[in-house]
DNA sequence: TAGACCCAATCC
DNA sequence: GATTGGGTCTAC
């Protein structure tokens, strides 16, 4: 009999430990493999941590135990979900991002193969069937028979389904001729591109590659301007690190960038390509996942939970455009890709280089301090000029006619000017839907969401409310839900009214919108990129998700409808994020011979993000915003947590969490202090308060200890829920 | 007084 | 996270 320690699959805090398990069946079984167990008088997956043989009986082990020991009702694994190499991974990120460890399997692997239920109903292994010849034997066939014969023997095998007539395959079968050879199938289809061979390097790009190579640092930071080339050194140090039978790992920041990039890397190398990312088909994703495990395939592309592929071997791993947020989830476990990489990296002794134009001040500031290696390009490629940038100051009246109050004259008379040279445009507002919010005229109410409390915007085009932080959806209302007034305003704008006001002052020209709304269509967002790309359209209206990465030739004009989206928020980081918006919007512009403009409309002309965003003076704007966090001790000269306390006692929270705030604060480790308790920006949500306190410090190792000892003591506290965040973006 | 409903404890 | 069981509420 053999006794089990077995996680299980509910990813609730409280349940962050094993349970004991006898299995006593012939089917083999070890430790990471899953199993179906009994818990709770519900039957759900678990994974299995440790896996011993047991003299004891049943009894005597419940005795000693003091609970009731179930059976495993199945195994459903015939190996170990994970290698060793990845197994430690999970294990190192559990123990970071203090998250229990089910969580990160979970998030480790694909959906046919998580340790949850959702597995069981997951995508199987898809085969194609081949029919081939075993014995070459004509005697006594009919002529059709013969005919297939003679096909397969000149032409080897071929797929059953393309055989014309099923009775004569299984005629030959029956007649041991020929046989059947399964072969499993990849539902995922990437595209093959024609070969091309290496570029010429210019001599920056080769003193980079250079470098890069020479340096005995893990981590390089390549910053290079928008359109200095980095790609053409990402495939360089690739080609060297495949050439070595190394393997390597190319993480884009959105799943929409994935096909730029995969063409890149399949024009070099052909067919060696596998993508994963979050919208591929859970089918797919089971395929490719695989796919890399055996090893056929030697360069993985994808977002953020690719940093995860099943990849050995791995010589090289790039994040490009470092910066960008997506690459943290904020979600259970609160990973960052970039912490992960240098993780495996270290295990693998491979490099690890984050591409960006406008690195985060984090790894700029690791990067100067020689923790990490600086490898930079300076200019862009053909020594093409960068954009020519007006700024607009939107608080002047001057600046507008009565055409419209949200493009300013100049923006009007160049937009027009593009359309006439049959130029391309991209709009940026910072917002999607309509407008921002809906108020009462009569009463002043504002139509907030049921469950978070926050704004609702409008959206014209379903005429649907929406929340943009849940997801809730609702019926538009022609009439105050207070006050009963027919009076509402709308007041803000986003990417819908955009793309209205387009088409009011541009009757003929063709607009296309881009944002997470057109996203919600799976391939939606590559068909807008592709159409846009192809001149289908003359004005690009979207989110930030179009300032990133896309490289657009025909675009002379980048507008930025309202850069000061997010300068007022309340986070350290609102600061840095309008400087990355501005600078990689303004590179879009004019990236083949064409000279580009850029136009940003701010009510805050002389701020430092925008002043400093338009002339992508990164070097300035580092210097000037590191002062800004030195005072306010802000990383990178300090470290965060969070830890949130949500629950429906509203005074319970605060007690639990003003408790522990003060525990800390008690504790009077060096350099450590805590923020708060405040109400964070959902402070309200399904009827649950939330709570949140940020814990501040320069050393992890022993705040990391005691945050675990909390989350310890409150795990029998069923009337809340924790969240801790490492390293958290946004609170 | 049975059934509906809510909350909190528990899970091997 | 899901189930259960005990407590309270409520309708007849």
């Amino acid at each position: 009999m053999k006794l089990l320690e077995v996680l299980i699959e509910r990813k609730a805090n409280a349940l962050n430990r094993p349970f004991s398990y006898i299995y006593n069946k012939e089917k083999p079984l070890e430790a990471g493999y899953r199993v179906l167990v009994n818990f709770a008088h519900k039957n759900i997956v678990g994974y299995v941590i440790k896996c011993e043989e047991c003299g004891k009986s049943v009894e005597q082990l419940e005795e000693e135990m003091g609970f009731k020991i179930g059976e495993v009702i199945d195994v459903l694994d015939d190996k170990p979900l994970l290698n060793k190499e990845l197994l430690d991974l999970s294990n190192e990120i559990a123990s970071y991002y203090l998250s229990p460890l089910i969580s990160v399997l979970q998030t480790m692997l694909p959906t046919s193969l998580k340790p949850a239920s959702a597995s069981l109903k997951g995508p199987k292994i898809a085969y194609d069937t081949y029919v081939k010849l075993i014995k070459d034997d004509e005697t006594g066939l009919t002529p059709k028979q013969i005919e297939l014969v003679r096909l397969l023997r000149s032409s080897g095998r071929i797929l059953k389904k393309d055989c014309k007539s099923p009775s004569i395959v299984n005629k030959l079968y029956e007649k041991k001729i020929i046989d059947f050879e399964k072969e499993e199938r990849t539902r995922l289809e990437i595209p093959e591109y024609k070969k091309e061979h290496k570029k010429d390097l210019t001599e920056e790009q080769q003193n980079a590659v250079d470098s890069i190579l020479k340096t005995d640092k893990t981590v390089t930071l390549l910053q290079g301007v928008t359109g200095s080339g980095k790609t053409e050194v990402y495939l360089t140090l690739s080609e060297m690190v495949l050439a070595q039978g190394r393997n390597v790992l190319m993480l884009v920041p959105e799943i929409s960038l994935t096909p730029v990039m995969v063409e890149y890397f399949q024009r070099r190398f052909s067919g060696d390509v596998a993508i994963l990312h979050s919208d591929l088909t859970p089918a797919e994703k089971y395929d490719e996942y695989r796919r890399i495990s055996r090893g056929d395939c030697h360069v993985v592309v994808g977002a953020r939970s690719a940093i995860f592929a099943p990849l050995d071997n791995i010589g090289l791993i790039i994040l490009d455009e470092e910066h960008t947020e997506s690459y943290k989830q904020d979600s259970l476990p609160c990973y960052h890709a970039r912490e992960v990489a240098i993780m495996r990296a270290k295990h693998f002794n491979s490099k690890v280089i984050l591409g960006s134009a406008t690195p985060s001040l984090e790894t700029k500031a690791r990067a100067l301090k020689g923790v990490y290696h600086l490898a930079s390009l300076p200019n862009r490629i053909n020594k093409q000029e960068l954009p020519k940038t007006t700024i607009v100051d939107m608080s002047k009246a001057y600046s507008f006619s009565r055409e419209s109050s949200m493009f300013s004259k100049y923006l009007i008379e160049q937009l027009r000017n593009v359309l006439e040279r049959k130029e391309q445009a991209i709009l940026l507002i910072n917002r999607r839907g309509h407008s921002g919010y809906i108020t009462c005229r009569s009463c002043g109410h504002i139509i907030k969401c049921p469950n978070c409390g926050i704004a609702l915007t409008y959206h014209r085009h379903d005429n649907m409310l929406k929340c943009h932080h849940c997801g809730h959806v609702e019926l538009n209302v022609e009439t105050c839900p207070e006050c009963g007034s027919k009076y509402l305003s709308r007041s803000g704008f986003g990417t819908e009214r955009i793309v209205d006001e387009v088409k009011k002052l541009f009757p003929s020209a063709r607009v296309l919108r881009l944002d997470s709304d057109v996203g919600e269509v799976r391939n939606n967002i590559a068909k807008t990129v592709e159409a846009f790309s192809n001149q289908e359209a003359d004005i690009l209206v979207g989110t930030q998700m179009i300032a990133k990465g896309h490289d657009f030739p025909n675009v002379t004009l980048v507008g930025i409808v309202l850069a000061d989206i997010g300068l007022s928020l309340p986070s350290f980081r609102s600061t840095e994020r309008a400087f990355q918006l501005i600078t990689q919007a303004v590179g879009r512009s004019g990236r083949a011979s064409k000279v580009g403009q850029a136009i940003i409309q701010t009510f805050n002309p002389y701020h430092y993000a925008i002043t400093l965003g338009s002339k992508q003076n990164y070097e300035a704007f580092f210097n000037k915003e590191m002062s800004v966090r030195k005072v306010a001790q802000y990383p990178p000269y300090t470290y965060l947590t969070s830890l949130e306390i949500i629950g429906k006692n509203e005074e319970m929270v605060v007690d639990i969490i003003s408790k522990i705030s003060r525990d800390i604060s008690n504790q009077n480790f060096e350099d450590v202090s805590v923020l708060g308790p405040v109400e964070p920006f959902i402070s309200y949500e399904n009827n649950n308060y939330h709570r949140i306190i940020l814990i501040k410090y320069k050393k992890y190792d022993k705040i990391q200890n005691y945050l675990r000892e909390i989350l310890e003591s409150l795990k029998n506290k069923s009337q809340i829920k924790v969240k801790v965040n490492v390293d958290p973006y946004d609170f």
